[in-house]
DNA sequence: ATTGTCACTTGCAAAATGCAAGTAAATTAT
DNA sequence: ATAATTTACTTGCATTTTGCAAGTGACAAT
């Protein structure tokens, strides 16, 4: 399943985000690293979504090609760990205003659960996922913090 | 094709998100209404990145089944007027957070050509946004204004 | 009346997805 | 040391989705 598709279909900004990172398995790896804390193979697994474990791994594979995850072994060698780089830290932002629309449109939407961090996105989204940004850099998950 | 699957794999904001609008192909409707200012799916047809007729047809239906976008005809009778409702000009912010990632990590990025709204999403999003909205729902492309 | 335009639909081959069942390497248990 | 477990994958195959190419039916222009 190599592939070496170097070829984008186009190099409009919202195009290249999304052959980059706009695939629905993708953001959802994205989101247990940012939301969950999530950093192995076997936790992505678990996610509720139901990952194939084929396309896991393709989506791995994909999201490290672009930049956006590095791999670095597990003090356990059996585990991997899978991280954000710079370029996928940077799309926190950007997840976080999928978080912002989803609460206002989708009525039973979880995020009601993380409503102080939804009501900073709502005020600076750049300022709170900048900490956000330094927090997931350190290793740590978010959504405990801003519960309630 | 009738895709009247309304069970969400879950109601995680991210996963919403992406169920509602998240698929490559409606994103770029959505794009070529916000910059190009399109608004017919012979319009839609001709995009660079080459919509399949059917795929065009089932993610227009999706959109208008999410509420994102609506439906109406045109004077001249053979054609419909696609256009964003509410809840899909409230994506237009979550674009311009994609448009400012990709100007960032994408050397050939054709957002060089919009540095000017570029450098006003980082400098302020919501406002942009709000202004940008306004527009668009008048009707009205965004491209040409903020050209160089 | 005829021809062209427009928004689709249909049929079918090719590609992507989703399971279930491996496999190989590293760790843990005995 | 050996066997059993855990972990991160791969592989095979049925199902689903995609991408063309070629219609079709409603309206418009001539």
């Amino acid at each position: 399943m190599k592939k070496e598709k170097n070829k984008l279909r186009s190099h409009c900004p919202v195009n290249y985000g999304l052959e980059a990172f706009g695939d629905r398995w993708a953001l959802l790896i994205l989101r247990d690293i940012v939301f969950r804390g999530k950093r192995t193979y076997g936790e992505f697994l678990k996610s509720e979504e139901g990952f194939a474990t084929n396309i896991l791994a393709s989506r791995l594979e994909h999201l490290i090609a672009e930049g956006i995850l590095q791999r670095e072994v597990h003090e356990d060698g059996r585990k991997d760990v899978y991280s954000l780089t710079e370029k996928g830290l940077d799309l926190i932002p950007l997840i976080f205003e999928m978080v912002l629309w989803s609460a206002k449109y989708d009525s039973r939407s979880e995020a009601k659960r993380i409503m102080r961090l939804v009501e900073l996105i709502r005020k600076d989204n750049r300022k709170i996922s900048q900490k956000v940004i330094e927090q997931v850099r350190r290793g740590e998950g978010i959504v405990t913090e801003y519960l309630l």
